[in-house]
DNA sequence: AGCACGCCGACT
DNA sequence: GTCGGCGTGCTC
């Protein structure tokens, strides 16, 4: 008897036994359609896909109960076994059942039982087209206007052929001489464009990283903004490219991607690149996704979830902006991707690059204790590019109008009057966080969430900024009737109006999650700043990361004194890369750029720090401070979470827990449970209890133990409550 | 989770 | 009399 250990998409901790009659090995990794559930009076099962994880010759299910695999879907090739390895490490690292992780590590279109479509043709450049428009007499227009197109990317065939009507001969013309190849012919050796001298630090830091190549290693290329770290891991990505290999890049937004692709593709102009972020349309998706897997593709390029990409012949990969948050899925499987990519790595026998201008604590420390190889890049790559000066201004001293200090405010008129840009950097999107009434003290509170909700005033709305509630704006109160409504606090709506009042001739450009949505893309809005239709910038986040700005000479930062004293101990590593992140921005060419920072507590120690650009100093202080408190990276963490309609629920469940916890082991430290800084959230109470432990491979095992314990739990207790682990959490 | 079965209240 | 409420139990 031949039966398939299936994964399934359940809350289940265990593979699925079917018949699988005419099976055999080769069919581990691929995708089956399978009966699921209780057969009806008169319907059959219901139809699920699954994966075969591995075949076996018995069962220990009663052979009565065995049902057989309805269907194997074979449109696509299956999945290798280090990717299934993959999928059971993680399994047992997140505590998560095999079948969830695996199902949620594909991409959308491989969890359905549609075939794909056959792969289109592909047609790409074998040479640089700057050297192949070389070896063309001018004459040859269509070939010309052929190249010029394949230059910006792969084509298809119908693309190729329609550029105009002579599309067709010049094709085949080319194909014919090898200039053109169809793309899933065995890829060649990309060639890389290097277009400019490296200094010297870059030089050593690539040769000391490119001598490492062929076996695994993590690096923490450690650099200042504008020292060119970009560049490095071009030049190691060109170099695993060069010897056959592959790369996996990632980033932390999708806003990211487009200009790093551009930037790849400008610099590999005949490698294969295939994106992977949650905005491409499916079937795009899973063609890149499938063009990694078969070894087609050069490069993969994406955000967090491309972490699980299967990869033919791995050779380097990179995580760029390795502290950024948005690394760590916050639901469904709670994965950080920089932690699955070192996972991989070391797998792989292959080096890891984790790149910062402010690593997280965690790596840095382990490149402090030399687990982790420290790379530093400490000049600016074009010698001209001076760090931007930081300047703290006393709030308490300078009485700030329209948000705006006097000398900061004179300071910006100062950079327009010469026709240079600033960037106001306020990270609150709204016009107002809060609508409050005057006579009887109502504030606008989310009926769903612990959080206000936020006035935006172009729309006439209320928002929840956690659950997506809205209600329209009232005009009076709604508990008084009083009509001396007012908001309180300043977002970057309100911003852009005092700005526009404080400075009538500022060409003023908004960029925040609002303004993106609602006017095209951020990529226009860019596009609109360097072509230099805007000088005065307000932004949120999304300004902070990867744009360069020319003419950029003066960053201010408006309300960063919220995050010096949250609860959470991670605000200020947070607060201060975020910091030193959008004073990168401010004087990147050949003007020299200055910081200010709006602030009532201008000696604290993080701002201090910051105006040295004192990332080592910092990060030593507030190492101390948490090997002190025993928090990580000298512990390690995980929470248990349940979230229910009441808090007594979520209480009960939570207790019922610690019932069923294994006896207590030495080195793990259980906490009581507790609200969750955002205690109520799309009306559910939320309570966690956060524990302890002084080693990796304890924690693991007393987690294993106690999860089992976990799904095994049922009837009233887990009635009207969801629970989950979050293993190595971020958010409290 | 998602579904079927089962045992109690207001409707054609 | 039956449609449907969600409590309970199971999924190879």
């Amino acid at each position: 008897m031949i039966i398939a250990k299936v994964a399934l998409d359940v809350p289940l901790p265990r593979l699925f036994d079917y018949r699988a009659e005419g099976l055999d090995t080769s069919a581990i990794g691929l995708r089956v359609v399978v009966p699921f559930g209780q057969m009806g009076a008169r319907a059959a099962a219901r139809s699920v896909v699954g994966v075969i994880v591995a075949l076996a010759s018995n069962s220990t299910i009663a052979p009565e109960k065995l049902k057989s695999i309805e269907r194997v879907l074979w449109d696509a090739p299956p999945l290798p076994s280090d990717w299934l390895a993959l999928m059971a490490f993680c399994a047992g690292y997140y505590q998560k059942p095999i079948g969830e992780v695996l199902l949620s590590a594909l991409p959308p279109r491989l969890r359905t039982a549609n075939a794909l479509p056959p792969p289109e043709r592909q047609y790409r450049l074998t040479r640089p087209a700057s050297e192949l428009v070389e070896a063309l007499p001018s004459r040859a227009q269509r070939r010309l206007a052929l190249i010029a197109a394949l230059a910006a990317g792969p084509m298809d065939h119908a693309a190729a052929t329609q550029l105009d009507r002579g599309g067709r001969a010049a094709l085949k013309a080319m194909l014919a001489e090898g200039s053109v190849a169809i793309e899933d012919a065995l890829p060649g050796r990309p060639d890389f464009v290097a277009p400019h001298a490296l200094i010297a630090e870059q030089q050593s830091v690539i040769s000391a990283i490119g001598s490492a190549m062929q076996r695994f290693g993590v690096h923490l290329l450690f650099g200042i903004t504008g020292s060119g770290k970009t560049e490095v891991y071009l030049h190691l990505v060109a170099s695993a490219l060069a010897s056959g290999r592959q790369a996996l890049v990632l980033v932390p937004e999708i806003a990211l991607t487009p200009s790093l692709q551009a930037a790849f593709r400008a610099r590999f102009p005949c490698a294969v690149i295939i994106m992977q972020h949650s905005g491409m349309p499916a079937l795009e998706r899973v063609r890149g996704w499938l063009d990694a897997q078969r070894g087609r593709a050069d490069i993969v390029l994406g955000t967090r979830l491309a972490a699980w990409v299967p990869l033919a012949r791995p050779g380097i990969i990179v995580v760029d902006e390795e502290q950024d948050a948005s690394f760590k899925q916050q639901d469904g499987l709670r994965y950080n991707a920089r932690d699955v990519a070192i996972y991989r790595a070391r797998e792989a026998g292959i080096p890891i690059v984790l790149s910062s201008a402010t690593p997280s604590l965690e790596s840095y420390h382990h490149a402090l204790s030399g687990r982790y190889q420290l790379h530093r890049l400490a000049a600016r790559a074009h010698a001209e590019a001076a760090l931007p000066a930081v300047r703290l201004v006393d709030t308490r001293r300078h009485a700030a109008k329209h948000g705006l200090t006097e000398p900061l405010a004179d300071a910006i008129d100062k950079r327009l009057a010469r026709g240079e840009q600033v960037l106001v950097f306020l990270n609150r999107r709204g016009y107002a966080p809060v609508l409050a009434c005057n006579a009887c003290g109502w504030i606008s509170n989310c009926p769903d969430c612990a959080a206000h909700l936020v006035v935006h005033l172009s729309e006439g709305r209320l928002r929840c900024h956690h659950c997506g509630h809205a209600d329209a704006l009232p005009r009076a109160c709604p508990d008084c009737g009083n009509l001396d409504l007012h908001p309180l606090g300043r977002g970057t709506q309100r911003l852009e109006v005092s700005l526009a009042e404080r400075f009538p001739e500022a060409r003023i450009l908004r960029i925040d999650g609002d303004s993106t949505r609602n006017r095209g893309s951020l990529e226009s809005m860019l596009e609109e700043v360097h072509a230099g239709r805007a000088n005065l910038l307000i932004g949120t986040q999304i300004l902070a990361k990867g744009h360069h700005f020319e003419k950029l000479t003066l960053v201010a930062v408006l309300n960063a004194d919220a995050g010096l004293f949250a609860a959470d101990y991670r605000a200020s590593e947070r607060l201060f890369s975020q910091l030193e992140q959008v004073a990168g921005r401010a004087g990147r060419a050949h003007l020299p750029g200055e910081v200010w920072i709006q602030t009532r507590f201008p000696d604290h120690p993080l701002y201090q720090a910051l105006a040295r650009h004192d990332y080592a100093g910092f990060a030593a202080s507030v190492l101390e401070e948490r090997e002190q408190a025993g928090f990580p990276p000298f512990v390690f963490e995980a929470a248990l979470r349940a979230e229910a309609e009441t808090q007594t629920l979520a209480q009960a469940f939570l207790q019922q827990a610690l019932l069923a916890a294994p006896p207590e082991h030495e080195g793990i430290t259980l906490f009581r449970p507790v609200p969750m800084a955002m205690p109520r959230l799309a009306r559910l109470e939320r309570v966690q209890l956060v524990l302890q432990a002084s080693s990796r491979p304890r924690l693991q095992a007393w987690l294993q133990q106690w999860s089992q314990a976990l799904y095994a739990l049922r009837g009233n207790i887990t009635k009207g409550v969801r629970w989950h682990l979050d293993i190595d959490p971020t958010e409290f």
